[in-house]
DNA sequence: TTGTAAGCGTTATCAC
DNA sequence: GTGATAACGCTTACAA
């Protein structure tokens, strides 16, 4: 392994000038400069990124925790924090919680051993009252949907604004019984529950009275959006709107209501929820809630580097909402009027 | 920053003792262990990683450079590759190439800095010609097309077979007019080019000859997939079933059918390519080839660990090559018998 | 403009 | 069983 004194040597100068050339420090003479980018050519030196970050105290990477890399929603937000990261000198390490209390915390507790300059967890799990297992000597956002308020810097969504808009549509288009599917009033609060408050809320200022059996618990992915529809049909359940909690779920209720036989959007109309790329190609294209994943992107590193910067906020824990939107698909465009 | 001294410090022993302690080494009393871990609770310590990685020369890091994470396929691909690398100990970066030959070459570029253990790289554009980019001295596993009998370790998968065995399953059904999507002939020899060479034998055993308007080159994208069809239709191009080149091209394909009026598969029959979770559940759900994405990634892994126990295999580079496999869902179960 | 010295936190070696 | 010592390769002072 060839280091920087060997290059030092090579070109009759000290290890020092070698670090200052390959830093692009200024006071180096021109000739200096030229002997030594030539020994480092000639000898394929590389500087040995360990060594310098147990020097400088950083390691150049950002870690980002998420449920699963495999979901669209993730994928996509992953590749906004590795695009963005890129655009500001960072790598990026990709962990996975599973969507498990657990593994959340472990992703914190590994952040400590300042493997990562820095970490980005999408936290499900993780709220407020778990502030302690949030490190306080190693930056931190939570880019997610249970901390808010608290001592934790946290980049959220308008979860709640963006589920009342959603049904407002359906109501808005005529939809008498809407389905919430994913949703949830109980257990921890989070993304399910405070979507489904939104819906509750449109529900509500409509007149209309929540059904029980409208309200259908499942997974946030595609399989058990299938599922939740062929239990609700086999249930005798009927319904004329799905306000799905996510997209992954939205499309697996299309499939759903495929197999049942009812047509989307001339029988039931449907909405998601992220605005992930599937979603204006499924056939139906689906109308879902699009929470500004890029300014919340941007936000969490925004506050990232200002906390490596100043690292204690002793005080106030900083905060940004995206901003949310509906976009409007087949999925919830009539055909034919009734 | 409380380090190592500063354990042995308080618990009254050496660094070195804590060091043994943490690391789990024999030959440590249990009264010494208990003083060194009681001792670690109390501080907060955490191993500080970068010393270690200076010291072992390691990093516990594996590099995974893919076109777009946010492909469908490549998150698949990179849950997998991170959930192997936990189960064996390491962390997975992952790394953007933009689908460019650029980002190619700087993801090889900077897997010489030591920074990463090894490097799982998609390649889409390198090959064999490109060997001399592949640093020899750091482990590399190309996982892709077109690095295949040279001087690198390779893990690929059967575009030849696949695509042949997607369009024989067309043609068994009866299509006559059989468009590659995202086809393509000429160029750098890649999955592109494997894939449409396999269409073209299939054709050709069967006695048909093959069209040229029916091949059409695309990105491997949902909406390149799209206007593919749209382009077909415009062109008044007749067929009766597209053999696409990806998953993410056929849910294009099903969406510009669609919207042409075109039914599948009463009117076209639809296959893909590497069966992304979305492929079970789109409407119809998609017939296509899963070309054993688990095997190959535990073979990366495999060669990339033999890599690093015995650094150059001066003489021959390893292969592997996934099992394939057709499976077979709506797009291309006819309804109505013609 | 360049060089010297010291040390970042950890661990392998070998003596005790 | 435990500890002193010496690296790992780089960079921040400071000196020349």
């Amino acid at each position: 392994m060839v280091t920087m004194s060997d290059v030092a040597k090579a070109a009759g100068v000290s290890a020092m000038t070698v670090s200052n050339v390959i830093n692009g420090h200024p006071y180096v003479s021109d000739a200096t400069r030229l002997k030594v980018t030539e020994a480092i050519d000639r000898l394929g030196y590389r500087v040995n990124v360990a060594a310098r970050n147990l020097r400088s105290g950083s390691t150049g990477v950002i870690g980002l925790a998420v449920p699963g890399i495999g979901q669209p929603y993730c994928a996509e937000l992953a590749a906004l924090v590795i695009a963005e990261a890129g655009r500001r000198g960072y790598r990026v390490a990709v962990e996975e919680t599973g969507a498990s209390r657990e593994g959340e915390v472990s992703a914190l507790a590994r952040s400590r051993l300042r493997m990562y300059d820095g970490l980005i967890i999408s936290t499900v799990w993780l709220g407020d009252a778990d502030a302690a297992v949030f490190p306080a000597d190693v930056p931190v956002v939570a880019l997610g949907e249970r901390v808010r308020g608290g001592a934790v810097d946290h980049v959220s969504m308008a979860n709640y604004e963006g589920a009342r808009d959603a049904t407002r549509h359906l109501l808005a288009r005529g939809c008498r019984r809407v389905a919430a599917i994913g949703g949830r009033t109980g257990g921890e609060e989070g993304a399910a529950t405070l979507r489904t408050a939104g819906y509750l809320a449109a529900l509500r200022e409509a007149g209309a009275e929540p059904a029980e059996e409208l309200l259908v618990p499942c997974d946030f992915t595609t399989a058990a959006g299938a599922a939740a529809v062929r239990a609700l049909t086999a249930a005798g359940v009927a319904f004329d709107g799905a306000m799905c909690l996510t997209d992954s779920i939205a499309l697996g209720v299309l499939r759903g209501l495929a197999d049942a036989g009812l047509d989307v959007p001339d029988d039931v109309l449907v909405t998601g929820f992220d605005d992930i790329g599937q979603a204006a190609y499924s056939v139906p294209s689906l109308t879902t809630v699009a929470p500004g994943h890029t300014e919340m992107v941007a936000a969490a590193f925004d506050m990232l580097l200002a906390r490596m910067r100043a690292p204690r906020g002793d005080g106030e824990a900083m905060a940004f909402t995206g901003p949310h939107r509906l976009v409007v698909r087949e999925s919830t465009t009539r055909r034919r009027p009734r």
